[in-house]
DNA sequence: TCTGGGGTCCTAGGACCC
DNA sequence: TCTGGGGTCCTAGGACCC
């Protein structure tokens, strides 16, 4: 008996996130920026219908917004991040294969059976969710995971189905004839427009691409794509991550920064944000990258990064130890005159924290190890930001802009909805 | 004036070794 | 005159994803 696998996929997800909380903007245009209020991230479906893109710079569909009065809020993560977390549980409860692939993406894994089985499986898992965490998704069922991408695609674009699809055996390549090219899964821009020169532009013509051409000029995940696209398995489930090999930390800052000690504090703070991660994770880093970028988005000089790894003769997830070697490292950077719109580090080589080998001359301070969990345990109770090294500054100029923030509802107890 | 943040995997090329 | 070949490891950059 084969396998099947499914995609469910959150609708409009911090979009439906921020509705559940404020009824008000059902049936609404909303959209949802990114973390600097820098450009659209989420689109309900009536933004969608007024010609808002995804991606597009705020400034830039500003006035369309205000035109017509489109609901818009600053990203809010922690609250997304939790309702994330109720529908995962939910799914998990409901089926035994499950991979989390994104904050609001799920592949499943079933048994084959009949399309109608699945079917009903599939409108069952949309109504619970919609039901117990009342967040709308679309589920579509294909023999590879590409499939099942695409097949997500059309339960959520063709409202027919009512956020249910199963490709179906008969008929496939004439669906798959009318599917763009890059909007197949692992085809991004670049991947395109090889394809383009070939007079590859649809999911079809990739299906029935030359295998030899696509080794050469896509490397080996365009084959793999291809493959799936013929329904070749190629990519399997992944039911339990495996540990993360890195940890990123970064922020565009709300203006220009020349100074060092703004760089300094916000650098900081970023590391100390990682830090935590690290030892939520029970892991130590054994190197750090540190990164300063000027105007990203120049006409005359491009985008200008420098960066800089260092290796850590010892493996530490200490916030203090980190703060300070990142900060030499940005001396390093630093140009002074220069005028810097973001800082962000990279820890490197992860390895779980009791792995750790102890240094002979440096024996691990047990001391430390009991302070940084005092502080992660105090951060969690009232507050992240409660507890914070000296370093990562008071006044905090550089910080980005937010000013459309809902509140964290769920994760806060300061900011709970009131009933009156 | 104003363009996010956090990840993964693959590949080519250099360093190094025998 | 004529200057090997193959393997491994590491890194930086590219491409893609949500």
């Amino acid at each position: 008996m084969g396998r099947i696998f499914s995609l469910l996929d959150c609708n409009n997800f911090y979009v439906s996130c921020e509705r559940l909380f404020n009824p008000r903007l059902a049936d609404r245009p909303v959209v949802v920026l990114s973390n600097n209020d820098g450009c659209i991230i989420a689109r309900s479906n009536e933004a969608k219908k007024l010609g808002i893109g995804m991606g597009e710079p705020f400034f830039r569909c500003r006035r369309l917004i205000e035109a017509h009065r489109v609901e818009v809020f600053s990203s809010n993560f922690p609250l997304y991040g939790d309702i994330s977390r109720r529908v995962m549980e939910l799914l998990g409860q409901l089926e035994p294969e499950v991979e989390i692939y994104s904050i609001d993406e799920a592949f499943i894994r079933l048994p084959a059976s009949s399309p109608a089985k699945l079917l009903i499986n599939g409108r069952n898992i949309r109504d619970a969710i919609g039901r117990q965490v009342g967040i709308p998704v679309s589920i579509g069922f294909g023999p590879t995971k590409t499939l099942a991408k695409i097949a997500n695609r059309i339960a959520k674009k063709e409202t027919e189905h009512e956020g249910v699809f199963l490709l179906p055996e008969q008929g496939l390549d004439d669906l798959l004839a009318t599917v763009a090219v890059d909007d197949v899964w692992g085809i991004g821009p670049r991947s395109a427009a090889r394809l383009a020169t070939r007079g590859i532009h649809t999911a079809l013509a990739l299906k029935n691409a030359d295998d030899g051409w696509l080794r050469r000029h896509l490397g080996i995940t365009g084959l793999r794509v291809a493959m799936e696209l013929r329904g070749v398995s190629c990519l399997p489930l992944v039911s339990a991550p495996p540990a993360g090999k890195s940890i990123a930390s970064s922020r565009s800052f709300g203006r220009p920064v020349t100074a060092l000690a703004d760089l300094r504090e916000a650098l900081s703070s970023y590391v100390s944000l990682a830090a935590a991660k690290l030892r939520h994770q029970r892991q130590k880093t054994g190197a750090l990258q540190i990164y300063l970028a000027d105007n990203l988005f120049s006409a005359d000089h491009g985008r200008q990064v420098d960066g800089m790894a260092v290796n850590l003769t010892q493996p530490t997830s200490d916030t203090p130890e980190l703060i300070s070697r990142a900060a030499a490292v940005l001396e390093r950077l630093y140009r002074p005159g220069r005028s810097y719109r973001k800082v962000g580090v990279v820890l490197l080589d992860l390895s779980p924290a009791c792995q750790a080998q102890p240094s002979l001359f440096q024996p691990p301070l047990r001391e430390r190890e009991e302070l940084m969990g005092a502080l992660d345990r105090i951060n969690r109770r009232w507050g992240r930001d409660t507890i914070h090294s000296a370093a990562n500054g008071l006044a905090k100029n550089w910080k980005n802009k937010q000013s459309r923030k809902s509140p964290a509802y769920t994760t806060s107890w300061h900011e709970l909805p009131v009933v009156v």
